[in-house]
RNA sequence: GCGGAAGUGGCUCAGUUGGUAGAGCAUCACCUUGCCAAGGUGAGGGUCGCGGGUUCGAGUCCCGUCUUCCGCUCCA
């Protein structure tokens, strides 16, 4: 993780949030590398979960809300957590689970009696205030969770756009939770960005959507971020771990050096919100099912992943390093469709002003179609070094016999075979080369098609 | 929030029992080389996290504070 953290700041990936001032723990910007990446990650998913399925649209709503969402959907009594501190022993408990009052109980661990402090409330939500004054009436809350976006939306989605059952709702934006304890860089933000699918379903299809979306969600790590299926795994959550909204939940774990993780949640939130909001707000949330003639509210399943443990994830499967004649060769194997960078363009000789010029041409001509960029500052070989460190997967380079023959080496970033290749062609060439780097995107499907 | 550890140039670190900051890599310029981090010369860059205190004098001691890391806890 250090190896990473250290790449992230000195090639511009991550850097910690207003460092200049000493930070803010558990937020991070995001630099001139790290935007691409992310961009590209959050490209990935909306290409694959709304723009190339019939049965998903896309929304986006508001970070703040009106303050009923959040006591409707459970979040202001059940996402806040009452904690109690053993003076003695240290260890924290959750109040609810302590029977009797903090102050005149022993500690359940230690035995001591007058140790326990007064139970205080974490409250994960951040609050704001919306208006001119700052009283109650006036407060309101950072979203924790896009979800409730889509389901405060959910009748105006299925209106405008006709859809009918199964069909789902996704949404990317950011979201805040006052955690505890952030960590372990990027994993555990207190603002982060979400990409969640709210996708509705007849309730007697409930499992088989869930299982669905498992195994979906589950190909779409290994196809489509190329990471690594060894160091993935599915992991359904023990009863008692369940968030108060979900009837089965399971995650999508990574191997990240802190232990398995949870990448990815695909959870089954029944009709839980829709029900909610529907008693809570007086409007009618259920839909018309034609086969049974009745009205139903549909079952929600629902895959939610952070981006930004998407970004940390694909730095951390990609980061490899390789001895090249002696010498240490740091590598970022990300797919490319995910890297900042997709091709470098340099010249042989950096003291040749021909050479200069034609390199700087063909990047011109490249920039309109793909990431591209022009270096001359160093050697060749470090030229390679830095594009590799930074995941880009071609490099082209122009040297003497270009004037002549009028052609350049292109150069690929894991076997660092080379190919020649006529200028007027590169652009084309690349093109395709990237074109055939990405086969991921899967598989259209039909509305309605229900999985086997 | 609690317990433990740590904060020195972009990165990784060294700084002896307190005397007013160094290295390697990186960056930039010029020369040289020319297909996988070559070499040479030179340059820029740090009030040692921040704020107090002790002292003739503090990166080095004391207090506070912020941040990071490791545990507890929580979550995408």
């Amino acid at each position: 993780m250090e190896v990473i953290v250290s790449l992230a700041k000195r090639r511009g990936f991550v850097f910690p949030s207003s460092e200049i001032y000493g930070g803010m723990g558990g937020f991070w910007d995001y630099g001139p590398l790290g935007v691409e990446l992310k961009n590209n990650v959050k490209a990935a998913w909306w290409r694959s979960m709304v723009q190339l399925r019939d049965d998903v649209v896309g929304i986006d709503a508001a970070i703040i809300m009106n303050p009923r969402v959040w006591e409707v959907s459970g979040h202001v009594g059940g996402f806040s957590d009452p904690m109690v501190d053993c003076r003695n022993c240290k260890l924290r408990f959750r109040a609810d689970d302590l029977k009797g009052k903090p102050s005149e109980i022993a500690c359940p661990n230690c035995g001591m009696k007058g140790t326990l402090t007064e139970a205080r409330q974490f409250n994960l939500m951040f609050k704001t205030n919306v208006g001119p004054v700052e009283e109650t009436a006036s407060e309101a809350y950072l979203r924790p969770e896009t979800a409730q976006g889509i389901f405060v939306n959910f009748d105006n989605v299925a209106t405008t756009t006709r859809k009918k059952l199964p069909f789902g709702i996704a949404q990317v934006g950011r979201a805040f939770r006052n955690e505890i304890t952030p960590g372990n860089f990027i994993f555990r933000d207190r603002e982060f960005e979400l990409m969640e699918l709210e996708f509705f379903v007849h309730p007697s299809q409930e499992d088989e959507w869930f299982v669905y979306w498992v195994t979906e969600r589950l190909r779409w790590w290994t196809d489509v971020m190329g990471i690594d299926r060894s160091r993935l795994r599915l992991r359904p959550h023990e009863a008692d771990e369940l968030s108060h909204y979900s009837k089965q939940t399971t995650d999508v774990e990574y191997a990240f050096p802190m232990g398995w993780s949870e990448l990815e949640g695909v959870a089954d939130r029944t009709d839980f919100d829709l029900s909610a909001h529907a008693a809570g707000s007086g409007k009618g949330l259920a839909v018309f099912d034609e086969a049974s003639g009745e009205h139903v509210t549909p079952f929600v399943i629902e895959p939610a992943m952070g981006v930004d443990r998407a970004v940390l994830t694909v730095l951390l499967d990609g980061y490899t390093e390789e001895q090249v004649a002696g010498e240490r060769r740091v590598v970022l194997r990300v797919a490319p469709s995910l890297a900042p960078v997709k091709v470098a363009v340099m010249p042989l000789l950096r003291n040749r002003p021909e050479l200069v010029e034609r390199a700087r041409a063909l990047t011109a001509e490249l920039k309109p179609r793909m990431a591209a960029i022009y270096d001359d500052t160093a050697s060749i070989g470090k030229l390679y070094r830095r594009q590799d460190e930074i995941g880009t997967p071609y490099c082209v380079t122009v040297d003497v016999d270009s004037l002549d023959d009028g052609a350049a080496t292109i150069r690929e970033r894991d076997s660092m075979t080379q190919e020649r290749v006529a200028m007027g062609d590169i652009p084309g060439r690349l093109a395709a080369l990237l074109d055939g780097t990405a086969p991921w995107e899967g598989v259209p499907r039909e509305a309605g098609d229900v999985p086997a």
